[in-house]
DNA sequence: ATAAAGTGTGAAAGCGCTTTCATAGGGGAG
DNA sequence: CTCCCCTATGAAAGCGCTTTCACACTTTAT
């Protein structure tokens, strides 16, 4: 056994510490740290010395021991649902883009739609001491995220809170539904039937208000036969779908709250022989990237999940700094693309 | 102000620390440490006053803190090229799901698909203190991998790779492609386009071989002017259909090299009015969640990517505590859905 | 019985930073 | 020309844990 697991001692190959950095400029460890943090005023001379020891020596701060002494890890948590998720994918590639920008990086943990597996997310960021926590929608309750904001900035989307240190994002639902519907109503649909999502997720609801609204508003009563729950997920699409055609009901459009519902619906409705949209229209919720792609293009709402994301890590980011964060998110847009047509005559 | 931001120092609200435990339970704190850690024997008394002053106090100890004391994190890195790549996403589900019942967790960085970008994610990584990492496929050269781990263990999937500290896991793409070949001759198919990945990528060229191996062993001659340049992506297998169809060649099978770019194919077939499987058969590589409800539902070489990253964190997990790593890739297999049939007579 | 070899435990020294706290100068006010 | 208040900087005390190192005590060998 000789010394090359043991290195550690020897000068040269002694590891770049900030220690080190002071040393080789002459300067306290003290006067490297603030130069670092730009916490206090230093002497041009000094700055300039340090800076160049910091290049020579290719010193990179630890975030560990930073994490430990200063309190602050520069990562923020990400609570999200699901890592593979189709929607929340891409706004998690948002908030690793922007939190990236600023030197930050992003901790993704997944709480499967479960309230008591968020909870424990949350505690597992907090111990990793992540300087702030981003949670993408989920089941916590309003008070649980209130009261984690209490000792740590909290950035939510899918809901619509006020507290201190807490900024929620949320897109307008409603407004989405209701383009949607009233885009079926416009090109002369009046059996319109809905595929609901989980009725314990608030987005599910409000799309449903959207789909009710757009229904009054044209003056066509809403007929709950025609509305069939789904749980957001392909195979719930497909479901739904064959109940609802087991049911031997006329309707002309479908509406799925969201587009991998309306990707199995459309499975069902190829296996019966059915043709979209010849025979039913079929719109869905989300502009998932897939969805251009899906047989035919899938007329849906567009959700921007990139920009969600990064607005989220914005937010966070300002809440960081002490800026008040100013974020706005965009209004819903209808994409129409070839899986909505005029009914038959 | 008051003293509500410098609570700090006040007796009940301490923050629960080791120490605060030893105290508690009579020992040093030495001895919790040994006893947290299992790292030596400790007397049956002492490690049950220990245990109890645990669940008492409800202490949990500070990763950041044994990060910088020990040099342990009880996180591993996790290098994938995009967070929301329909493909790798389930692969980091797997990896997420595996780790964390071993207590550990994971950091998710992507680096598009990018050496330089992986080499910065691996850096950040490492400043992070992760006491390992997995590289998803990438394009990092094998010795920058090499390097790697001699500092700290590796797992590395799509590439075969021997190193002490270095376990790779590949899947066998040569005979996945294969049997997708094989699957569209033995249905009578002898002229079979293919739509190949991005050539810097390893299971492109992977996948390209096990085409021309299946028509070689079939005695059909390999037709340069059938194989289309694609870059994995759906647009690129959109526009690598259309190319194809421009030649006015005649083939009645296209077997693409990704799912994804299966279903950019389809679209352009779709717009020219070509149907599948009715006028071309369609096979693709990778079975995303996604194609079994695309329309038709896409036969296709199943990947097991739950599973690979499962194991790829099992190979971490035995890495990292030392036991020599045996694990072995589920082999291919074939999954015929509808979208492959006979030719036309 | 005595020396050699274990055992269980505590004290203390870090890990690499941040952050008081204290101290030299430097100016402006009186 | 004192006196007092800033300003730039260093010394040192942690942050919460792990890990030698050393030390009392057993055991076991002789």
């Amino acid at each position: 056994m000789r010394s090359q697991t043991r290195t550690k001692a020897s000068v040269d190959a002694r590891k770049v510490t900030l220690e080190l950095v002071a040393e080789r400029s002459g300067v306290s460890p003290s006067t490297v740290s603030r130069i670092l943090n730009g916490s206090a005023v230093v002497s041009d001379a000094k700055r300039e010395a340090v800076e160049r020891a910091i290049a020579d020596l290719g010193f990179v701060p630890n975030p560990v021991a930073r994490g430990l002494a200063g309190g602050r890890t520069l990562s923020v948590g990400v609570v999200t649902q699901a890592i593979d998720s189709p929607f929340y994918g891409i706004a998690l590639r948002g908030i690793e883009d922007e939190l990236d920008r600023a030197g930050y990086s992003a901790l993704f943990v997944s709480g499967h739609w479960n309230a008591v597996e968020e909870a424990r997310c949350i505690d597992t960021l907090r111990s990793r001491r992540v300087d702030g926590i981003i949670v993408l929608t989920g089941r916590l309750s309003d008070s649980a995220l209130r009261t984690c904001a209490k000792t740590v900035p909290v950035v939510v989307t899918g809901r619509t809170l006020k507290a201190a240190r807490l900024v929620s994002l949320n897109f307008d639902n409603v407004a989405g539904a209701r383009m949607a519907t009233e885009h079926l109503i416009g090109l002369g649909h009046r059996r319109i039937a809905f595929i609901t999502g989980d009725p314990a997720h608030p987005d599910a609801v409000e799309r449903e208000q959207g789909y009710r609204a757009a229904l009054e508003a044209a003056g066509i009563a809403y007929q709950a036969s025609l509305v069939v729950p789904g749980q957001f997920q392909e195979e719930s699409g497909r479901v739904a779908m064959e109940d609802l055609l087991q049911t031997r009901q006329r309707f002309t459009a479908v509406f799925a709250a969201n587009d991998q519902m309306a990707l199995g619906a459309s499975l069902a409705l190829h296996q019966r022989g059915l043709r979209v949209p010849d025979d039913v229209s079929l719109v869905g919720f989300d502009d998932l990237a897939a969805s251009m792609y899906s047989l035919p293009p899938l007329s849906t709402v567009h959700q921007p999940g990139y920009e969600l994301g990064r607005l989220a890590a914005t937010a966070m980011l300002q809440l960081l700094s002490g800026v008040k964060p100013t974020i706005e998110v965009p209004a819903p847009r209808f994409i129409a693309r070839e899986s909505s047509a005029r009914p038959r005559a």
